[in-house]
DNA sequence: TGCTGGCACTCCTGCCTCGTGACTGCTAAG
DNA sequence: CTTAGCAGTCACGAGGCAGGAGTGCCAGCA
């Protein structure tokens, strides 16, 4: 009974060298590489000749693929997959990238969209490359205050403070509100949930507290259901892209049919999370490439994610979208330097 | 001394027929449109050889242009203006382009940034091009509420609740923050400053108020910054974008370099504010043609743009980027529908 | 005077062909 | 195991050619 996965052997070291090679001037010049460019161009120490027997047999164990039978060859996703896992070497971010990262969060704002928002246009065009950043989900954050203000007699607006600094509100009506009453309750919720997550407050406990406070039954319902609305956590954390543009610098987006299924993907917010939704579960950057992405529609690209995190959990991720054929060791790095960065700008404006 | 200014006579009745045509055919097929074209498809009465004539002096006009010798005419710049000016009939809007639009406001969220959200993305697919919808400005909103939000002895938080519904927030830091003091401002404030507009409440008064509630002076400062902050009119409104993937399928950005700086400008908020801010003193709908624009990088498009309005007060704007071949009476019933809703929207929504 | 059919002319467009060049795989010898 | 040599494959671009769409102009006619 055959093996159905095709055997990956460990590579040795020249075919090693030689995937790596490939991958990095196919990277550089976005053309097929063939044996003499190899041979001309870096230090083999063998002749095109034998560089060809090592690449067809690349080629067999299915890390290159050829274009056409006249052309050189260009790396498989199983690759790419190789070269990022094994044979990469880690970039450190240029002085004068890191120093561009430092300003954008050294003049930050402290409200969390702008923050979101900067970050993604940062990540854009340092990247050159399609950025985005999923926003911290509601249920990653914590209760820090709620206030229902009186707004008149009819209506009312309840906001919730996070942990983040995110306002949440939500309007209500009913006849006969009283701002004493508001304020009874505002401080009585406060005492109650103060500092638990926003995920494990229930409606049932809040119920129990507006209760406690003495309201009139269709009362208590209509800001029980308000202030539970305010927090909602299961709203889907909204997400920010930027650098589209940069898609029509690539040769491989010259098609337009490629290039529309992308800027497809790209507006759609629903999308783009469901890409980078599993990266958030890990501790560390992951890279995607082509079709371990799930979709059909962007084979020809990959993406780097790194979550960042708030206090001890991660709430969100920055990626990188771009094609297969990107400079992974420089976008890792930049986008790891970012989140750090995010990271420590989150951590410095917690409201304490 | 001759007129500078190519004479623009009365076109006579057929001219303009022959021009409104012109116009129709080539938004419906993007091919020049050539003399026996015109006869064919429409009831013209006359031979095509008649019909090259009065295209000669249309062309002689000013009205339309050939691309090369053997190719039919298309509309100028000046030719389009004539059109949408003149020969354009209003179209109504199609009935389930009516009925969606009606659904998606009735289901609309009571929160601005999302019903602008919604309308973008609304207007984007309706019309199949490029929406965008500029926010209300601050300076155009009236103020409603402010709450200072006591978070710890060190940090507090400013929140003003304006007539449009919006929430605007600002962090603020001293030593010894007391609720009582909180609450106490916070209603003089509201008492002070209820109704009336953002863009005439100054630090000055502010201060006053402040003061009045008997603070120390270094608090005073911190607070009367803070609630300024909290509501600075200044702030450029943003600008939210839908529909980018629909130029694609314009066979004139076919040509990537015309698609990458249309692109680039519409990643840039500031720049389509710029593109629309004059419409926004205007009453009704404006439509800006190739180079009226002002920009040589989209001479290739035309906006059509719809003012909205809450209260008394135009607020914001709704516009459709697309190329200057675009269906302008269709398009301008739909940016005025989606206009219309969106009024009644605010004005029903509004927190009374 | 305005309209029309006819005609010569222009010029874009698509298609085909063909030469060129960049690769490869294979083979046989070192 | 490596290498030089060689034949074979195939994409790509240039050049040429035919077809077709559309124009301007002119002469004749109502």
């Amino acid at each position: 009974m055959p093996d159905p996965v095709p055997l990956r052997p460990e590579l040795d070291k020249r075919k090693a060298f030689i995937l790596a090679t490939v991958v990095y001037e196919y990277v550089a010049t976005a053309e097929p590489v063939g044996s003499n460019t190899l041979t001309q161009k870096y230090n083999l120490g063998v002749s095109s000749a034998t560089i060809r027997n090592e690449m067809a047999e690349l080629e067999a164990g299915g890390y290159l693929v050829q274009p056409h039978t006249s052309a050189g060859r260009i790396p498989s996703d199983a690759g790419y997959r190789t070269y990022v896992d094994q044979l990469m070497r880690p970039e450190p971010l240029q002085i004068d990238e890191q120093r561009r990262i430092q300003d954008e969060f050294r003049e930050a704002s402290r409200e969390l969209d702008d923050v979101i928002e900067h970050t993604t246009r940062l990540l854009g065009q340092l990247s050159r490359n399609v950025a985005f950043v999923v926003a911290p989900a509601r249920d990653s954050q914590t209760f820090r205050h709620v206030q229902l203000i009186w707004l008149s007699d009819r209506t009312g607006l309840a906001i919730v403070v996070t942990s983040l600094g995110v306002v949440a509100q939500h309007p209500f009506e009913h006849p006969g509100l009283v701002a004493d009453d508001l304020t009874r309750l505002s401080n009585r919720l406060n005492m109650t949930f103060a500092g638990r997550s926003l995920r494990e407050i229930g409606a049932h406990e809040t119920a129990a507290a507006v209760r406690d406070a003495g309201l009139v039954d269709d009362l208590a319902n209509v800001l029980v259901r308000a202030f539970a609305d305010a927090m909602r956590a299961d709203v889907p954390p909204a997400v920010a892209s930027s650098g589209a543009q940069h898609l029509l610098d690539q040769p491989e987006f010259q098609d337009l049919r490629k290039l529309r299924s992308i800027l497809r993907i790209i507006e759609e917010q629903k999308v783009l999370y469901d890409l980078v939704a599993d990266s958030m579960a890990s501790e560390g950057p992951t890279i995607k490439i082509g079709h371990e992405l799930g979709s059909d529609d962007i084979t020809e690209c990959s993406i780097v994610t790194v979550p960042y995190r708030f206090g001890d959990e991660t709430v969100g991720v920055l990626a990188i979208l771009g094609p297969r054929r990107m400079p992974y060791a420089r976008l890792l790095a930049l986008a790891t330097g970012t989140a750090n960065s995010l990271n420590r700008h989150l951590a410095n404006t917690d409201i304490r």
